[in-house]
DNA sequence: TCAAAAGTGTTCTGGGTACACCCATGG
DNA sequence: CCATGGGTGTACCCAGAACACTTTTGA
């Protein structure tokens, strides 16, 4: 277990995407076993590995999203650097990260990536080498490491982020959407209820924002217009 | 030159100080000379260091920040974390490193911290065994490393702090300031002119920031009334 | 005709910005 | 009495928040 691996055994990276849907903020979870004993371990981490030698870390990201997304040329934000003791301290963490790059591995610091992808786009086949799901935000269970803390950091700086630019929004909708899908994702970020009239005068102030003439069919009641995201109205 | 060192060769800390004086933003840089053949690079660097084999990188940041101002307690955030291999790849640079901690570095990566600090004020002794000097932003030098890279990412940070926590202004006025005196900084934070009337609003609206009866003395003009942070009003 | 959700306008408030003159002081 | 900087008020605009009723549709 010396080091004739390709590894850089003290850095790694670990990806924080997310995706919305069924009304939803959900992040990307992959299953954790044991490559080599095969052993399960009943719980889930954050998508990411270690480094290569010469790899530089935006690099490290962006393979660690093709590889279980296919998504290349997304926006991916490194937003912190996670490096206590402790947070390599629990055993079972220890063990299982150990086997699976099969190096020895003393403390190990982790930079935190995020990006918001859109579920289920053509792009986006996730690996089959990987049992990876897409959790709710509310639903999250204990991960492994410091992942639960890696994730929430994360969620703050998704609302900055979509605050200094709205357009990345339309990566968590489909291509055509209602008002209400729209404010339904607007009150789950801001984690609060929107007034109906006010969020109507705000989408027609956002003029990459555009009505369409299609609506809703088949619906029980008055069928809703359809918006879609305009790129090139910046 | 194996590791039997306290260091971990792997990961360092370096420390964006930000002062003001003389109605300028300074950063605290180090000269930068080997501590071994005592050769003189004539050229500076930011406050760090490699962290410890078992050290936190907030406690590493912490003990920097002591080491090179005197000061305890104070805010430290964590930036960002650079990581590219080419940040190591001047010969330069590398050769210095391994002289000043007697370690082989291959790649090195560096968690960056920021923090407003007061110049001259009593906690803010500058150690003796290092050459540290307050610099202006506007004449900085080519540094070593990516530093200068570094700091600029830190300045957009120090924005983003002072919008929502301008209490973290006092750090960088004297306990009595005079409006001109903030104008002014805030001129600089800004990049631009604010309009007199409108900033003497601004004062009065924030509520911990209190008018004192004192004004100043033998100045060639009106004298200018004095202000103070108040802690207690949030 | 009813249930269910869509869609629409006005008013108020607060913050930001533009703009010009008189005041106090020391030399 | 002059040069220097200190200090003040009004008007406009825009964004955000509160608030209630009519319209459309399928069942």
């Amino acid at each position: 277990m010396t080091n004739n691996s390709k590894y850089y055994p003290h850095l790694s990276v670990d990806c924080v995407l997310i995706g919305y849907e069924d009304d939803q903020l959900k992040v990307l979870l992959i299953e954790r076993a044991d490559v080599v004993s095969n052993e399960k371990y009943n719980d889930k981490k954050l998508p990411g590995r270690l480094i290569y030698m010469d790899e530089d870390l935006d690099e490290a990201a962006v393979s660690v999203l093709k590889e279980y997304t296919g998504i290349e040329n997304a926006y991916l934000k490194q937003f912190k650097c996670f490096g206590s003791p402790g947070r390599t301290s629990n055993p079972k963490d220890v063990r299982w990260l150990e086997n699976a790059v099969n190096l020895q591995i003393g403390r190990l610091v982790t930079v935190a990536y995020m990006s918001i992808v859109k579920i289920g786009a053509r792009s986006n086949r996730i690996d089959s080498d990987y049992k990876a799901d897409w959790i709710s935000l509310k639903e999250l269970p204990d991960l492994a490491f410091d992942h639960n803390q890696i994730i929430s950091e994360a969620i703050a700086e998704v609302k900055k982020l979509i605050e200094n630019d709205p357009m990345i929004l339309a990566d968590l909708l489909p291509a055509k959407f209602t008002a209400l899908q729209l404010r339904k994702l607007y009150e789950q970020i801001y984690n609060k209820d929107l007034d109906v009239r006010n969020f109507h005068k705000k989408i027609k102030s956002m003029k990459y924002i555009v009505e369409l003439d299609e609506r809703e069919e088949n619906v029980p009641h008055r069928a809703a217009r359809y918006y879609k995201f305009d790129k090139k109205k910046i």
